[in-house]
DNA sequence: TGTACATCAGTGAACGCGCGTTCACTGATGTAC
DNA sequence: TGTACATCAGTGAACGCGCGTTCACTGATGTAC
């Protein structure tokens, strides 16, 4: 699995690597609709050649949002890597700001995992793995914050079923993070995209143009709201 | 334009009225795709007959997306007029739960304006007007409070080419609320569509369901936060 | 090292659908005198 | 009040496209002996 051994199988990765690749130009150039007889074009291929790759539409579409999902995931944690651990306000701006780069500059991708679903595709349980992997990446520094006991964390009164489902949760978003805070971070992750969302759908267009100033402001007092310092 | 004179022109108005009607059962039914040709034999009509009515399926599209800003924004109205005038927290809360209600009965319709757009539409000046209104009937909330002395700004120190933006956009959203707290208002409004959003998408399965408790908890932090009492 | 057989990538035709939009037309409704 | 003409809703055929998926097939690559 490292190297493929076989010339078959070299063949075989790189072509599923290009029908990706060439699926996601088209997303870019098309907008939301896939279709698999434009991405055989492209590649010089006949249609019914893809399914020796991909068993159908769907599951072209799950392997792009795995991908999406872990990309980003990966750049968060790499942006995060930046910044000197215990300093963990900037490293919760420093992420948020690569994932609206990251969305700004892939914005396609983005509205794939964090847009409204595609009519007729329902996203299988394989991809909830790689979209909590995004998550994490911004709740994992207040996980660190709590565990380095440098998080300011407001005591808020709570509903007790909300805090039951919190603690649910708490497994995935870290367990030291009292629940109101676990919350918090719910609502901040649904902040940052949702302000994401909003500038891509040119929401903002006439008010906020360019939106850095806003979404970096916004980002700064949702870290003070999570207590990291 | 009151009341439709001829016959003839009653017959229109509902045709017209069937058509948008249709249209959105569809949205509902078979997801962000809409057909004109669908629609028309839904109605027992051919095709053809549809550009009596409407000029192009954008046209269409934009008017339903006109009547979803509207309807949306007089539901708003509405649950802001239910609650005491001077009791500024409840009121936001009132229209975020309003809110949110709207869009969990009318998923596709709030996906239509607050979703990613349509592909290969592009969404004219002549929505810009319903949009606004949806947002000035939550940033309204904290104008009045203004108005009334009754707001509790915190002043924020922000940096002067943001401050220009926001006060760019008081005049929209209301020129008593000091720069930050426009842009709290702002950040408020995108962690609203964002949480109804994942929500809609299913991004809370399995943690948050229903997210009643979660999300009318955020609703309440951010009414404290805008500094509504 | 060479041959026999198995695997599998890619072909091309076909099935059975779908779509938005244009256009010349019929026939009913509305209007002016 | 009745007739002549204009307006306009709806028809039906056509244009020129698109799509996902299946299937029997050819021919190249890989494997076992």
């Amino acid at each position: 699995m490292a190297h493929p051994r076989s010339a078959r199988e070299r063949a075989r990765a790189e072509l599923t690597r290009e029908i990706k690749e060439r699926a996601l130009t088209q997303l870019a150039e098309r907008g939301a609709d896939l279709s698999l007889r434009a991405i055989a074009r492209d590649l010089g291929l006949v249609s019914s050649a893809l399914y020796r790759y991909f068993r159908s539409r769907d599951e072209l579409l799950t392997a792009l949002i795995v991908d999406a999902y872990d990309d980003l995931a990966d750049a968060l944690l790499a942006a995060d890597a930046a910044v000197a651990e215990e300093r963990y306000a900037e490293r919760w701006q420093a992420v948020c700001a690569e994932l609206r780069s990251w969305a700004l500059e892939q914005p396609h991708r983005f509205a794939l995992v964090y847009g409204s679903p595609v009519p007729g595709y329902r996203a299988p349980a394989t991809t909830v793995a790689p979209a909590e992997r995004v998550m994490t990446a911004l709740s994992g520094i207040a996980e660190a914050a709590a565990a380095a006991g440098a998080l300011d964390a407001a005591a808020v009164p709570l509903d007790p079923a909300l805090e039951a489902q919190l603690s649910a949760v708490a497994g995935l978003l870290g367990p030291r993070v009292p629940p109101s805070v676990t919350a918090r971070l719910v609502a901040a992750f649904a902040q940052v995209i949702g302000m994401v969302n909003l500038e891509l759908a040119g929401h903002f267009v006439g008010g906020f143009e360019p939106a850095d100033l806003l979404f970096a402001h916004s980002v700064r007092e949702l870290a003070d709201l999570l207590g990291l310092r």
